[in-house]
RNA sequence: GGGCGAAUGGCGGAACUGGUAGACGCGCACGACUCAAAAUCGUGUUUUGCAAGAAGUGAGAGUUCGAUUCUCUCUUCGCCCA
């Protein structure tokens, strides 16, 4: 008997399936459709475990939809524009460009290798211009509909490499790469009018049910949608001042205000604008980033004016107005009213300036009530309100404060979402361009669609600082009707890429628009997106923005949310390991000796800390590549999916993915022993207990691969591996074994796909495959266990007919030596009998 | 601080609408094969007890004939937001 060769069998069917092209797919109006997409790679270098789980969750879905004769359409493609190419480009001394292709070509060998049912004829690449064109005629569509507009805005800003700094390279306050302290900055830049659509992004989430209900509350709560109130506040000043306008979602503790904070960009700067000490202020606000957590940590600062607020409740109260580095222009109005009593960061701002603390809020009436250096922001009742006293805080005393408000002309009802127009610009070199330019008056000019797509330029090398696309002069000098400009050198921020690429796939070769009509209304929505939790929100919210941008003021684009279904999977987690010095070691560092590890070279024991998440920093990697070759694609498509449920993280381990291989192999041997009984050509017989099993296990692997419960399909597998063994000793008719071996290959085979089609044509089945139905009539049982409980306790469980009644029951345990010990002696007092399932007897 | 979720053997995890807790896998133990080991195959494996039995799903209460499943309180952990 041979040892099943994986090597052999998998490069064959992958050649097999190239050649055929088995998965391209075209529209087909006569077929049901089925968009099967995971969340395209990165092109970082490698596959990583992470891109593995991803795709075979993908690829066992796209191909059980395949089976059951759905027109499925499983594309993949590049992330390809992004910061890690310009970093690894400047350590190289490489272009962006050359470093991301061989990267490509590299992940690409790689994914098809593990076996993946992708139609590759549709790969599409976000840096190449034959896409990014495209994006620059939506970009221009956009902001022909007024839903792209530039305004001024902060970005974080590093001193030394006098660059700016994305989010996540700011750390602790500082540059990563400098060190520097970031500072904020206004630039001109890009924006999407993503809050446009607040109120639809935030009411469709209610229609899409195969969403995980955790995205939809991020999602919501990202929106965040409040219920609040505009008040105007008059201003007593000798400046041209009179009212100014605040956002808050606590009228009611309006009486406990003692100051009111504007923004340095509010309006009102302008009064301000000689003061030298104003001027030393605001650039001590620019020291904070730009980042809500940032702010939220930050000290509170305040620059004191000469204006007074009045209190419009009672003209008596007159406050202070300061500016504060905690107002942000960006949320409501810029400006807020002070309550400390009732928030914390008030009151830390109020204890700072020395500022009166008034409480209007207690737990209970009638109390006295008093705040030390800890706000109060609980429910409670309202006092020292005068007529809003004992109102319930805070359902009651906000709606009845605003209805008062709204009646006394002093405030206005107004709902306010927490969104924030999508901020585009990015000031890199690799990324898309924006396709605009500045004429000499520096008024923005649409690059005329002809003239698209603007390419990005040839670079050999990556200065260390600022925007290389602003050194360039002569890309940057452009003539648009006659007029002389100057291109926009900021890029698109990558989130728009992969904003709209799911659309591309439908029409990827589409020259004249991003995508063809007619195919998008074939293949949209996608059914099943699928990928990690991590793009939860910003990805994910972009792109159904996208498809309110699109559809807006178009009759012929009406999606408007793209992914129908959407699962979110786990993490794969692998232990970590360090030496005597506390340095990551990596796993194949090292070898294990009766369970315990030791480095390889000197044989010194290292420590075994908890499994985390696959990183290179924490050197806890494993490399699919070398794991597909030692084990084969099938076994790592085993392991991935059996240890854990999919939408959790799995513990990557030698002893799964070895024990994997172990029962590929074992699958074979028994492939062996069950065609050696087909050729043994028995006579019919009629035992249907090869049917009952088969028809249970693809009952069972339905269902489960169903609910993504991917983890009980392998169960499934061993099961049915198990009882196959046993089954086959029993002579089983030639006819009747093949075509239930068949179904049981077949149902295996979007797990394992090259195994089961080796086998499958080892037993000459030639025609289409499609996914086996459930014959129910051999699942019908007609002896069921019965369960025997005495007061609420399992005593026996009896093999009986079905519908045995319940009299003939208590006759079988009366005759019982076991059972009826429980009932000697003993009064029954109740009796629960359900049929088919138990009977409870209750005794005393 | 707010929101969401989770907690089951030595480990990963099963248990559909309340009805046999621990499927399946890993690990471990014993046995077979072997001069031996690896590989492979077989048996066992929640705890306790010789056994009958008893206890047992983070802790405590409640509803129920019956709770891993439903309700409440608490603890711990994870994720998101601040």
């Amino acid at each position: 008997m041979e040892r099943y060769n994986f090597k052999e069998t998998e490069s064959k069917w992958q050649k097999i399936w190239e050649s055929e092209k088995t998965f391209s797919t075209k529209v087909d109006k006569n077929k049901k459709k089925f968009y099967c997409l995971e969340m395209f790679p990165y092109p970082s270098g490698k596959i990583h475990m992470g891109h593995v789980r991803n795709y075979t969750i993908g690829d066992v879905l796209a191909r059980y939809k395949t089976l059951q004769d759905y027109n499925v359409l499983h594309p993949m493609g590049w992330d390809s524009f992004g910061m890690p190419a310009e970093n690894a480009a400047r350590q190289n001394k490489l272009d962006p460009k050359t470093w991301t292709e061989k990267n490509i070509s590299v992940m690409k060998i790689q994914l098809k290798k593990l076996g993946l049912s992708i139609d590759w004829d549709k790969e599409i690449s976000t840096c190449s211009p034959d896409y990014y064109k495209h994006q620059q005629e939506f970009f221009l569509e956009l902001y022909d509909k007024g839903l792209v507009y530039r305004k001024e805005s902060y970005v974080n800003w590093d001193p030394v490499d006098n660059t700016v700094l994305a989010n996540e390279q700011v750390i602790d306050g500082k540059g990563w790469r400098s060190g520097a302290i970031v500072e904020r900055k206004k630039l001109n830049q890009w924006f999407f009018k993503i809050t446009k659509f607040s109120k639809e992004l935030l009411e469709s989430l209610d229609t899409l049910k195969n969403w995980p209900n955790k995205v939809k509350v991020m999602q919501k709560n990202w929106i965040g949608k409040s219920f609040g109130c505009e008040i105007k506040f008059k201003i007593e000043s000798k400046k041209d001042i009179s009212e100014i306008a605040c956002y808050t979602t606590r009228p009611d503790t309006l009486f406990g205000m003692s100051f009111l904070a504007v923004s340095v960009d509010h309006s009102i700067a302008k009064f301000y604008a000689d003061d030298l000490e104003f001027i030393k202020f605001k650039k001590e606000c620019s020291k904070t980033g730009t980042t809500e957590e940032s702010i939220a940590a930050a000290d509170k600062l305040g620059f004191k004016t000469d204006l007074l607020a009045i209190n419009p409740l009672d003209e008596n109260i007159k406050v202070p107005v300061y500016f504060a580095n905690f107002v942000l222009m960006d949320y409501g109005l810029g400006a807020v009213f002070g309550c400390p009593a009732h928030d914390q960061r008030d009151l830390d701002f109020a204890i700072k300036y020395n500022l009166k603390i008034t409480p209007v809020v207690r737990p209970k009436k009638d109390k006295v009530f008093s705040i030390d250096d800890k706000a109060f922001t609980d429910s409670g009742y309202l006092f020292n309100s005068k007529f809003l006293n004992d109102l319930k805080v805070p359902d009651e005393s906000i709606s009845k404060t605003i209805n008062y408000l709204e009646e006394n002309n002093i405030g206005q009802k107004k709902t306010n979402y927490r969104l924030k127009d999508w901020g585009i610009s990015r000031q890199r070199y690799w990324g898309c361009p924006i396709p605009i330019a500045y004429d000499e008056d520096n008024n923005p000019v649409k690059i005329p669609r002809e003239m698209l797509p603007v390419q990005l330029p040839k670079i050999d090398q990556l200065s260390s600082a600022g925007n290389p696309l602003d050194e360039m002069k002569e890309w940057k000098n452009i003539t648009i009707d006659g007029k002389k400009c100057t291109r926009e050198t900021d890029t698109l921020d990558t989130f728009v890429d992969s904003s709209w690429y799911f659309l591309r796939f439908c029409s990827p070769q589409n020259n004249s628009y991003g995508f063809k009509s007619d195919e998008i209304k074939y293949w949209m929505p996608v059914d099943q997106y699928i990928g990690g939790v991590e793009h939860a929100i910003l990805h994910l919210l972009y792109s159904r923005f996208f498809m309110q941008a699109l559809s807006y003021k178009n009759d012929s684009f009406d999606l408007k949310e793209p992914f129908s279904g959407l699962f979110t999977q786990g993490m794969v987690c692998h232990e970590t390991y360090k030496d005597k010095n506390n340095n990551w070691v990596s796993p194949d560092e090292l070898i294990t000796i009766d369970g315990k590890k030791f480095l390889k070279n000197n044989e010194e024991p290292v420590k075994v800390g908890p499994s985390e998440s696959m990183s290179k920093s924490k050197k806890n990697t494993i490399d699919p590549e070398i794991i597909i070759k030692d084990y084969g694609a099938d076994s790592v498509r085993l392991f991935i999916l059996s240890d854990s449920p999919p939408e959790k993280d799995v513990q990557w381990s030698d002893e799964g993915i070895k024990s994997s291989y172990k029962f590929v192999q074992k699958l074979w041997v028994l492939n062996e022993k069950i065609n050696e009984e087909i050729s043994k050509n028995h006579p019919l017989n009629e035992n249907n207990e090869l049917e009952k099993i088969t028809n249970k296990f693809i009952k069972e692997i339905t269902h489960n691969i169903e609910n993504f419960s991917y983890n009980k399909i392998i169960a499934n597998l061993h099961e049915i591996y198990t009882a196959l063994n046993k089954i086959i000793l029993s002579k089983i008719e030639k006819k009747k074994l093949i075509k239930n071996y068949k179904k049981i290959l077949i149902a295996m085979s979007p797990i394992i796909p090259h195994f089961s089609c080796e086998c499958l044509e080892m037993m000459n089945i030639k025609e289409k495959l499609s996914w086996p139905d459930v014959d129910e009539n051999y699942l019908l049982e007609d002896h069921i266990k019965f369960i025997i409980q005495f007061n609420g306790k399992t005593r026996k469980i009896i093999e009986t007919e079905k519908n045995t009644s319940e009299d003939l029951l208590i006759e079988k345990i009366k005759e019982d030596t076991k059972l009826n010990k429980f009932l000697n002696n003993k009064n029954i007092k109740k009796k629960i009998f359900i049929p088919n399932k138990l009977i409870n007897i209750i005794t005393n």
